[in-house]
Formats: C-alpha cells, structure tokens, sequence
DNA sequence: TTAGTAATGCAATACTATTGCATTAATAAA
DNA sequence: TTTATTAATGCAATAGTATTGCATTACTAA
C-alpha cells in the first residue's frame, strides 16, 4: 500500500467516523507517512519544530491517541514509539515484528503469520481484543 | 509453580551461571514474587522504602536487570512493568496474555498457545529470537 | 447570534529509565 | 594475610516518556 493510498485511507475512515479532520492531525499523520521507522512522540515534536510548526506535546499525543483509536496507528510499546498501521482497512490481527537490535519494523497480519490464539484463549477463559496488535521480538535480515 | 519453587530455582540458575546471589537480588526477587500483577521499579522502590530498605532506584534497575538476563524476569513493555516468569526453568515462548482494563496478566507458552512463527517467519527473513516474550492485548474473565 | 462542544495551548507535574563517577564489597592472586 | 582486581551499589543528576487541569480558541448546531 503506498502512501497516498494510506493517507486518503486514514482521511476516509476520520470522515466515515465522523471525527474532525484538523490540520494538526493531517500534519502529524503525514509525518508517521513519511517515517519508515516507529518514531516517538518527542521526535515528532523536534521534526515539526524544524520545519516551524510548533504543536505542544499534550496535543501531539492526543493527535496520537486519535488515530489510534481509529486504527491508523499502532503503539510500539517494546520501542514507546509509533507507526502508521499498514493495513488499516482490514480487520484482523497485527502482528509487529521488531527487530531488539536496529529496531526496524516487519508488520505483517494474523493470516501470513499463523497466530491462532482464538481456541486456546477460549480455553483459559480470555477474550481476544478485535484491534489485537502483537509485537514479536526478532533478529531481522541484517541483524542475525 | 509455587512460589518456594520459583525461588528456589531462581537461586539455583543464578548460582549455575556463576553470578553473585547478593541481598539487594534476593530482596527484590522475593518482591516480585510476592507481586502476583507485575510492578514498576518505582513501586518496588516505594515498597522497599515501606519496609526500611533504601535501595537507589538505578540498583534497582540493575537487580532487574540481572534477572531477565537470567530469564527469570520479564519486562511487560505494554505496562512498564516487571514480573516474575511463570515457567523459568523451560526453554519456550513465552507468551503474556494481558488484560487491557485491568492489568491481570496470564501467562502460557507456546504449545498451549498454538503459536507457529517458525516456518512464517523464514519467509519474511526474520528470525525469532531465543528468549521470546509474547505480549498479547486480551479481555480477562472478569472485565469481559 | 449564541450556546455548546471539540481541539489546542500552556506549563507544570508525574512517571520511567539511564548515566558517570565515587564508594564499598567480594574475590582471587601473590 | 595482604594486595590487586572485579563486581555491586550508592548518589544525584539527567534524559526520556506521558499526563493533567485549566485557559483559550475554533468549530458546530440550535
């Protein structure tokens, strides 16, 4: 999926939701567009001031916290940093690969990764959450 | 696994590789073990505090510290917060199924979850590290 | 136009974690 | 036993991450 593609999807699902599309949330969803890596909240404050925007931490973390309530963007807690779903319209499991040692991000969905949690969940009496996002420790490519 | 158990295998692993079994470790190991949802240094801290012990908060991390590296340990990203492994005498994924409204944490392995990265994750180039810590967002018995 | 709601700014604060250096404790070699 | 070496801890500053309450501004609907 590229860019654009992502950007009109996130724009179209703020719509469909009814919610405000403010020109902090374009700038902040395009600077996750245009960060390959997860990123943290402070480094979206410190490129935004190089560019002359100056938006106040409280807000960018509520900007953040806006898209991912509408599923666009994804915590990386293992990195306390975030990213842009690549998926964002399917419903299913996100899987996070993180590499431990650069950290670069390998996303991929529950069906390409075999997660099958939903029977032995039942068994130990929990409820899978239907915006599950998993985040798997590896050793990408390059690192291993 | 009780709790006796775990101690008693904690010691056994940190003397099999020839670390110092210091008063500060076994302070906050036993901590931890009293700690059935997992804890922040700082809480460790403020207990410690509590009970008349005063170990610097970076002692504290290292303890910690000391501990996952034995594998007895694991770090909740999602939460900040550390808790003592379940199973720290088997060699196997770890998974960590958390209760997002209320913390509780149930922790399984692999075969119990029917997680199968191994052939999936070749394809993608990656490789799954060794000592792999699963967390996975779910609703628990109670908060459902 | 006005009332109400949502978004943002501000700045203080809380929480989480690391660092460099000094000191102390433990261990091994002479 | 004494000394040299290494490991562990303390100290306190600092860095990084996140939230909060309240004031202000912008937007939306009556």
């Amino acid at each position: 999926m590229k860019n654009i593609e992502k950007k009109n999807k996130a724009i179209q699902i703020c719509l469909e939701s009814k919610e405000t599309l403010t020109p902090n949330r374009i700038t902040i969803l395009e600077l996750l567009l245009d960060s390959e890596a997860p990123i943290s909240a402070y480094d979206l404050s410190t490129k935004l001031k190089n560019r002359g925007k100056n938006i106040n931490i409280s807000t960018i973390y509520r900007v953040i916290d806006f898209w991912i309530k509408l599923k666009i963007v994804h915590k990386i807690s293992y990195l306390n940093k975030f990213v842009l779903c690549s998926n964002p319209e399917e419903i299913h499991t996100h899987i996070t690969n993180i590499c431990t040692k650069c950290s670069k991000v390998i996303e991929t969905c529950n069906e390409k990764m075999e997660l099958n949690l939903n029977k032995s969940s039942q068994k130990l009496g929990i409820l899978l959450r239907p915006d599950i996002n998993v985040e798997i420790p590896v050793l990408c490519n390059n690192c291993q």
